[in-house]
DNA sequence: TCATTACCCTATAAAAATGATAGGGTAATT
DNA sequence: AATTACCCTATCATTTTTATAGGGTAATGA
């Protein structure tokens, strides 16, 4: 399951791209169009500056804006950053790989090669970048 | 991420399989072979049962056996009934729908038009019959 | 400068989900 | 009748999720 965690980030990333101008948006703002509570989505936008996803201004009339080409920010590197892995068992994750310590040999595990299989069909689905997902 | 109930579900209907024979097969000796705790691989045959994808067979020699047709035993179908809906978001799901509670107009929300479109990928990987998954 | 607005950081906590464990009851076979 | 195995309910420890609280720091505009 998708975390709310990881929803807000995505509405919060479509509110920033689709509100984008010269001045920054609040957390605030975002927070109360979006109905995300506020200390949850500060914490939200504290990690997705950490990993440079988006850029804040300090001060009145500050707040954050995108800080990257919206190209280039997929709903999978959303997901990524806020829940972990896409994969659905840490054994076939390629960036938070995890053995399951349960088979006795990885290369043969069958239910490994089923979600190696269901991962590959569904990175293409969430490599869509923020702007596909806008046009959707 | 797939529950380990699921995983030990799937393992052991994939054990049951690939070990077919008039004698039904106890839980002790799943629990053995596969490493699932007793006491939690029972509750999962019982869960099993009752949605009829296990036989069981009472009394000394008694265990578990298929209760259908494995190429009619889905990977998608245990998860179902271990985990709930394939779906990363409820109000996609077919069989356990749920409104998100947050979108204004389900039919026009974006995040869920992707997910539902991720939904739809992922269906065939997981429709996959357990011989199917024998045969990886 | 100072009040305001907004970002930054740490700690805490309620609620739900996950992964079991315990203990005894019931049924059937040898 | 003893054994073996399935059936059922309750409890529980841990982790994850979803926040909330409270105060600190920085920058803008009047």
């Amino acid at each position: 399951m998708l975390s709310k965690r990881a929803k807000y980030a995505i509405k919060t990333i479509l509110y920033l791209y689709e509100h984008q101008s010269p001045v920054p948006i609040s957390a605030k703002t975002i927070s109360e169009k979006e109905r995300i509570p506020y200390k949850f989505l500060e914490n939200i936008l504290r990690e997705l500056k950490t990993h440079q996803v988006v850029r804040s201004v300090r001060g009145a009339e500050g707040g954050y804006t995108l800080a990257k080409d919206p190209n280039e920010i997929t709903v999978a590197h959303l997901m990524r950053i806020i829940d972990g892995p896409i994969a659905l068992i840490p054994c076939v994750s390629e960036r938070y790989y995890e053995s399951c310590g349960e088979c006795e040999n990885e290369e043969t595990c069958r239910i490994r090669k089923l979600f190696a299989e269901l991962r590959t069909e569904m990175l293409p689905v969430l490599e869509k970048s923020i702007i596909q997902l806008a046009g959707l």
